[in-house]
DNA sequence: AAACGCCGCAACCGCCGAGGT
DNA sequence: AACCTCGGCGGTTGCGGCGTT
C-alpha cells in the first residue's frame, strides 16, 4: 500500500511505514506526547521528516481512530455535509468521531461519488443532473443501433437541442406542474419571474427551436418571447411532453429497453427538492417505492407552499444550489449496516426508478 | 495460471493561514 | 511590515490487491 519512495531528501525516509517505525512513533507520542512535530522524528529516532510523522499518527496510529467499513448512518452523515460544507473535509471529519478527514476524503472520492454519478445526481451539486445521464447519446445510439430505418434520425436532429439538460429540466418541471396542479401552474407562469428566467434560458441555447402540432422540430425561431406567453408555452409543453412519449414508445417498441421513463421528468424534478440522502436510501417499504420521497402528497405542493419560497425561483431548479438540507438527525430510514455495497446500490437504482445503459460511460464525469 | 486492468487507500505534495519574532 | 516556522488542509499519486479474461 501507499506510495513508494519518490525521493530521499536530506537522508529522510519517505513511502509506508514499517511495523518498527509505527512502534517507536507509538511508544514516543505515548510517553511524550507529539509536541513540536518537527523535532518529533529526531528525538524518536525516525528518519522521517515531522509531516511525515504527524499524518501517519493523525490518520493511522491515534488510538481513537475507527477503522472499518462506514455505516449507512455515517455515509448519510457524509452526504449531508457535504451538500453543507463541501470538499472540507476536515470539518466533515469533526462531526464524525473516530473517522479522519483523510479517510472521509478517500470514501468519498472511491464509493459516494461514483454512487451518485451513477445514479445521475451531481456530486457537487447534490442535485439530479439529466445530463449526467447523456440522454441525447442514449437515444442516438439506441436509434442507429436500429438494424431498419423505421425512424429517419434526420428529423430528430433537433433533439440534440431538446435534450439540453437546462431545457429538459425547465419543461420537466412544467409538466410535473401541469399534471399535479395546472392551476398552480398557470398562478405561477403568471408571475413574471418565470417567464423571465424561461427567456433567459432559451435565449442561452442558441439551438432554439420551434415545436409544431406534429412533434417535429423545425429550423429555429429568432424571437424565442413568442414562445414565451402562457397559451404557447402550454402548447410547447405539451408537444414535448407528446414527444416524450413517442420517444419512450418508441424505444421499448424497437429495443425492449425503456431508456426514457415516463415517469423520468417528474421524478427529476422531484428528486431535485428532496434531500439527497432520501434519494439514495429512501426505505424500501415505503408504500410505493417508485414514487420518490416527498411525505406530502406533491412535493411540489410542498416546495411551493415552503414559506422561504413563497416566490418559486425557476432558477432554483435550473442552478440548483441546495437550499435547504436536512438536519442531520434526519428520520429517514436507515438501511441496516450489514448491508452490502450491492444492495445500497440496489436501493439507489431502484428509487431513481431508470435504467442506465451498460454503453454509458460514466467514466468522463468522474 | 498467467496477463491484464481496475480499484482502494495510505502517503505525499503544495498551498495557506496563524502565530511568533 | 516583513519574514519565518509550523500545523492544517485539500488534491493527487501510485503501489498492491483483487477480479476478470
Amino acid at each position: 500500500m501507499g506510495r513508494a519512495p519518490c525521493c530521499d531528501k536530506n537522508g529522510l525516509k519517505k513511502g509506508p511505514w514499517t511495523p518498527e517505525e509505527d512502534h517507536k512513533l507509538i511508544t514516543y507520542i505515548q510517553l511524550h506526547s507529539p509536541g513540536n512535530w518537527r523535532n518529533l522524528p529526531k528525538n524518536a529516532g525516525l528518519q522521517r521528516c515531522g509531516k511525515s510523522c504527524r499524518l501517519r499518527w493523525t490518520n493511522y496510529l491515534r488510538p481513537d481512530i475507527k477503522r472499518g467499513r462506514f455505516s449507512f448512518e455515517e455515509e448519510e452523515t457524509i452526504i449531508q455535509l457535504h451538500s453543507i460544507l463541501g470538499n472540507k473535509w476536515s470539518a466533515i471529519a469533526a462531526r464524525l468521531p473516530g473517522r479522519t478527514d483523510n479517510e472521509i476524503k478517500n470514501y468519498w472520492n472511491t464509493h459516494i461519488r461514483k454512487r451518485l454519478l451513477r445514479n445521475g445526481i451531481d456530486p457537487v451539486t447534490h442535485t439530479p443532473r439529466l445530463d449526467l445521464l447523456d440522454l441525447s447519446s442514449i437515444l442516438r445510439s439506441t436509434l442507429c443501433n436500429q438494424s431498419s430505418s423505421l425512424l429517419n434520425v434526420s428529423n430528430l436532429l433537433g433533439t440534440q437541442a431538446l435534450l439540453n439538460p437546462e431545457l429538459l429540466r425547465m419543461v420537466s418541471t412544467l409538466l410535473s406542474l401541469k399534471q399535479e396542479n395546472p392551476e398552480t401552474l398557470l398562478q405561477y407562469l403568471q408571475q413574471n419571474q418565470l417567464c423571465n428566467s424561461i427567456d433567459t434560458q432559451l435565449q442561452n441555447n442558441q439551438n432554439i427551436m420551434q415545436l409544431n402540432d406534429h412533434h417535429q422540430f423545425q429550423t429555429p425561431v429568432s424571437d424565442v418571447s413568442s414562445l414565451l406567453n402562457q397559451t404557447q408555452f402550454m402548447q410547447a409543453a405539451n408537444n414535448v411532453e407528446g414527444l416524450f412519449s413517442d420517444m419512450t414508445n418508441f424505444s421499448c417498441q424497437n429495443s425492449q429497453e425503456n431508456l426514457i421513463p415516463s415517469n423520468l421528468m417528474n421524478q427529476a424534478f422531484v428528486s431535485q427538492q428532496a434531500p439527497i440522502n432520501q434519494v439514495l436510501y429512501s426505505s424500501p417499504s415505503s408504500s410505493n417505492p417508485t414514487v420518490p420521497v416527498p411525505s406530502e402528497s406533491s412535493s411540489l405542493q410542498s416546495v411551493l407552499n415552503n414559506g422561504n419560497q413563497n416566490n418559486f425561483n425557476f432558477d432554483s431548479v435550473i442552478s440548483t444550489p441546495l437550499s435547504s438540507p436536512t438536519p442531520l438527525n434526519s428520520s429517514s430510514t436507515y438501511l441496516n449496516n450489514s448491508s452490502t455495497e450491492d444492495e445500497r446500490e440496489s436501493y439507489c437504482s431502484s428509487f431513481l426508478k431508470f435504467e442506465i445503459p451498460e454503453s454509458l460511460d460514466i467514466s468522463d464525469f468522474m
